[in-house]
DNA sequence: GCTCGATTCAAACGCTTGTTTGAAACCTTG
DNA sequence: CAAGGTTTCAAACAAGCGTTTGAATCGAGC
């Protein structure tokens, strides 16, 4: 009757986080099968629009698990998202440092180029939408979908899951954009990712514009060798001079 | 007692659809005063997790009242976006017709240049950020965010909304861009929609990357004209050619 | 084989949601 | 001033929500 019970989660840090020992994902594991049912879910219907009810069903498991397994439906969310995108961004740095490397063997600047950048951000990314049979794909969408969602528990949360990878990646585009003020470096980082994103929640945004083989959509490996050039080449913009805004914007 | 009185709302189209006439918008009417919160409530928490009850209490006006002059939620929301996109929509179609009319007058072929074509898309959407005092910048957040949402509603009415302008443009940028094969020109003109979306979105997502001028970040105008030059660039990016792809994603 | 912590379960909790109702108030028109 | 359509109002509706509860079930360790 005492407050002593430890399984009941008393509402601190102490959850059954993995408890049951290092074992990851049993792929039968109550766990396991509530985070693939909540990533595709979500995906579908967002944040707000999916009940745990539904989550709950659709992985066949009782409804009170995810309060028991995961302390809270925001919770469950930030788990969806920081199984997959911890290991991707990690993945990015890694190859991020590793073009460094080489780079700053060859000459002592170690400058890389736009393209290799871009390549470190992309192909983690990739990697996960080649990762077919499991989520991946689902997965690129939810992200896509979370940056533009307007709840302040996932913005605070994808702003400290990106900290680090986008200080890392800003550098190295100053760096590769030498004669670009680093305001501008910053901007078009922030285009960048924006095209990203946007790209990889696709699916139904793309029926909008493009009625070309319904089949290939689904192809996220084709979207992102067209829009990496597109992004490379946007990068590399001259700056736009005060001068010549009128070109573009008369100031009627 | 007989379902003869119509100003119950019967579920048909024929609501009180300002048939009170042709004013619009008495600033002080109930209508617009639910449109005005509406458009600020929705852009700052979303559809799913906006409550009418909020709405209505930020307007001063009674709950039921969405449902008699709207007929519903989803409603409500389709008449925010409507009232500031058709506009919108139609000052980028009758841009694009103007610099059409200017420059076949020139010479015969009557090929724009990719910057005039995104002016005609930009400058009506600068007029909304430019126009303080009304809820234009709100518009613009709230537009982007229902470019991420999955709700099926939201995602076939802007499909409707945007058909004829997304058709037009894709044609102009064609015959910009007479080298590309149509299918490039349609992803192209997909990733220009999508960074200006997630563009104008921004605010919160712009913290993420940026953490300069937090005063400048809301001026929606420099935005444009920073993301303006950077999307010309990516339209004239030459064409990947299949040979080249290694050179961004090794085939491991 | 029994014990005890970990997990699952059905049921209910309190609360909020979008919508509907019928009467009151308003306001124009005859 | 009276009539009648239009709009507002307080109240209620059924349904769904996230979360909590206490008992039932499970499964390894002594």
């Amino acid at each position: 009757m005492s407050n002593s019970a430890s399984h009941r989660l008393p509402r601190g840090a102490d959850f059954p986080v993995d408890k049951g020992g290092e074992k990851l994902a049993d792929a039968g594991d109550t766990k396991s099968r509530i985070l693939d049912a909540a990533e595709e879910l979500f995906m579908e219907h967002g944040f707000e629009a999916t009940s745990l009810r539904l989550i709950t069903t659709a992985a066949g498991v009782n409804l009170a698990a995810v309060n028991y397994h995961f302390g809270s439906k925001e919770e469950l969310f930030q788990a969806v998202l920081t199984r997959r995108l911890d290991p991707m961004n990690q993945d990015r740095l890694n190859l991020l440092t590793a073009y460094e490397a080489v780079s700053s063997g060859k000459n002592g600047k170690g400058a890389l180029t736009c393209e290799q950048i871009i390549s470190a951000m992309f192909i983690p990314a990739l990697k996960l939408a080649r990762d077919h049979e499991q989520g991946g794909k689902n997965f690129l969408r939810l992200l896509g979908r979370a940056y533009a969602d307007p709840a302040p528990f996932i913005r605070e949360f994808l702003s400290n899951q990106y900290a680090e990878m986008i200080a890392r990646f800003r550098a190295a585009f100053a760096r590769a954009l030498p004669h670009l003020p680093r305001e501008e470096v910053s901007w078009r980082l922030h285009f960048v990712m924006g095209a990203l994103s946007y790209t990889l929640a696709g699916t139904d945004a793309l029926k909008m514009i493009a009625q070309f083989h319904p089949e290939e959509v689904d192809n996220d490996e084709l979207l992102l060798k067209r829009l990496a050039p597109f992004l490379a080449a946007g990068l590399r913009a001259p700056l736009q001079q005060a001068s010549d805004a009128h070109q573009w914007f008369p100031e009627t």
